[in-house]
DNA sequence: CGCCAATGGCTCGCAGACATACCTTTGGAG
DNA sequence: CTCCAAAGGTATGTCTGCGAGCCATTGGCG
């Protein structure tokens, strides 16, 4: 009954500004939200952007180059580039964070393709839309999982709510997450096209039921792949 | 387009220690999660929990003092207990922060009735459903908002997804914070009585697509009237 | 009646994070 | 060729928050 209290009573803050500040430059990174060859925005920009000191932020970059995913080119036009090779995590998860994690996204996502296609969307959004589809139906199988998190993301850009987007975003992180604990995944990329394209279509036709029910199957294939390997 | 990277890159702490153990404790206090008269967790307890120091967590209790939120007793037996007259905030709300609210509160509250009412559930989380429907449906109008919320944060808590349920609690201490702003909200407490019965038969009925559909409308009657008032 | 357990009240030193300033490197603009 | 803007690299003093310990108060239990 009263797990609400857990809820309210969970710990303030994830960890301390250092290891909030790498979860988050690594979202942007395992993301897609910044590609390889990209460079990430300037130390300064970033400090003040992520609400931390500049000396934090350069302590989180210097662990991802630590760990080779990133580099840093001192002089104008330098900055910290994104690595093309990145390397795996192996964390080991909770198998009790499984239910958790899928529900919250299987809600976030849903609702926010319901959402976005109940919206009027402007030319600019649905033209993006348009790109990040085209974007994840031509990646290669090493691409594809950044480039679905783009597509996703965007979606959850065009319900217009800032708040909406950034937990979608945690919730995908955890959720790849769990899926890189499975080494042999390989999705059916002309399966999951498919279900883009009519996820994407509901969307700027404006049927929000059509959209939820899309979003849902899509997502039901990796649950159920996720349930059946880690439970 | 980029505005993923807007939600990735936003502040990393939403405020010091202090100012997000004296926001938790609130939320508690206003969600009814401890009812006027009952007692807060001991500052230990509380410390352990929030992962502060007992300093801060007394620093938030003497600032919630001062507000007339909560009185403190030493001694054994003693504690920090909730004031039966709760003052008001009036901090005056960004216009474009409700369309925000509201569309994450509606994603997160459908998401959550379909999903529990998808789940096969113990006899105890049933009960406890019924246990918080009588008390919302016998709810004077002053108690009615926290009565509403506890019955809102057992329907997420039944979803079995804590992350889900944290993000509920959010969302809703989001969107009560502005219903607070508008003074003369006078909710109609045998219609929303009804929705109310409607949305926990769905859900006890193990009907996905009708608590959905029945939450929905519970939610576009507030919905509507704060974006009403506020735009 | 006295003990004592559990609570709130208080203090002090340390570690982490911060703001700020300055240095070094780099490549385009003039 | 020189200058300089913009980026990363470095150093320092301050302050917040934490941990740990102790004190003061209270009310039930023996």
């Amino acid at each position: 009954m009263e797990h609400a209290e857990e809820a309210l009573f969970r710990p303030v803050r994830a960890g301390n500004a250092f290891e909030e500040t790498v979860e988050r430059l690594m979202q942007a990174i395992r993301l897609g939200v910044v590609a390889p060859g990209e460079r990430l925005p300037s130390e300064r920009e970033l400090a003040t952007r992520l609400g931390v000191s500049r000396v934090t932020v350069r302590e989180a970059i210097r662990s991802l180059q630590e760990n080779n995913y990133v580099e840093s080119r001192r002089g104008r036009y330098g900055g910290t580039f994104v690595n093309d090779v990145i390397p795996k995590s192996a964390p080991g998860k909770e198998l009790g964070d499984i239910h958790d994690a899928l529900t919250l996204r299987k809600v976030l996502e849903t609702g926010a393709a319901e959402a976005a296609a109940g919206r009027s969307l402007g030319s600019a959004e649905r033209r993006g839309l348009r790109v990040r589809l085209e974007e994840a139906s031509t990646a290669t199988l090493a691409e594809y999982r950044r480039k679905d998190s783009r597509l996703h993301l965007a979606i959850a850009e065009a319900t217009g709510s800032a708040s909406l987007t950034a937990a979608v975003a945690e919730s995908r992180m955890r959720v790849n997450e769990l899926l890189d604990t499975i080494p042999l995944l390989e999705p059916n990329l002309a399966h999951s096209n498919a279900q883009h394209e009519h996820i994407i279509a509901s969307i700027l036709d404006g049927d929000p039921a059509a959209a939820r029910q899309a979003m849902a199957e899509h997502l039901d294939g990796t649950a159920s792949l996720l349930r059946g390997f880690l439970v």
